[in-house]
DNA sequence: TAAACGATTAGCT
DNA sequence: GCTAATCGTTTAT
């Protein structure tokens, strides 16, 4: 998997325009990346060294690390550069291509074996920005779950990355959400695209 | 053992 | 703009 043993800052904007695509789901083109770096990166989950939650980013690239952000979604990375590095990209969004009826159902029934006292968070799909826009919806949509964690790309996993040649403009920033690291420009984004967090900025003048 | 903390989102003020 | 929801990992006693 020769695309993603490269160096996490230089595969995600890579990413960017190619299709995600989880088989018998749906997927899209992804419009928003982060990188995590193995080196001088606070915010990445690998920065202290390998944990049994990390333990995926330190597998071989092209394989995907998930896991579980809040207690409440399920983020999906894919695994970057060398082997036992810890570098990751993290999907953040992509814009829904073909059927989305399988995407917008993963929505609205996202897990819930037990009656909530209160509405569940998510469970309501309002529009179509709303099925894919931000890690924890795109994760809802897909329907990924903890036990992905670890496999590689491909049938192992049902996920897929597809190159189909389309080479979008990109953008880059700071990323978002994160309180150590978040000087550093590693967010990359379609540049007017819908399908973007934080208001689909252009370039220059968003803080991320 | 206990407490705090998220690579977030939705709903309400 | 503010905060509940929700739970495994991390950090503090």
């Amino acid at each position: 998997m020769d695309f993603f043993a490269r160096p996490s800052e230089e595969v995600a904007p890579d990413l960017i325009g190619k299709i995600l695509w989880r088989w018998g789901v749906g997927g899209g083109r992804l419009t928003e990346v982060e990188a995590y770096l193995p080196q001088n990166d606070p915010a990445c989950h690998a920065a202290r060294g390998p944990t049994p939650r990390n333990a995926a980013m330190f597998g071989p690239p092209g394989c995907v690390y998930v896991y579980l952000s809040y207690g409440v979604h399920v983020l999906l990375n894919v695994v970057c550069d060398q082997e036992s590095f810890g570098s990751a990209v993290l999907i953040r969004a992509f814009e829904p291509v073909g059927d989305t009826a399988r995407l917008f159902q993963n929505r609205a029934s996202h897990g819930r074996s037990v009656e909530p006292r209160k509405r569940a968070p998510l469970d309501r799909p309002t529009d179509g920005r709303s099925l894919s826009l931000g890690p924890g919806r795109l994760g809802q949509a897909l329907g990924l779950r903890l036990a992905l964690n670890g496999l590689p790309l491909g049938e192992a996993s049902g996920l897929y990355i597809i190159d189909d040649g389309v080479s979008p403009e990109i953008a880059r920033t700071t990323r978002v959400g994160i309180s150590r690291g978040d000087h550093l420009p590693l967010r990359f984004y379609m540049t007017g695209n819908a399908y973007v967090t934080h208001g689909a900025r252009p370039a220059g003048g968003e803080r991320g």
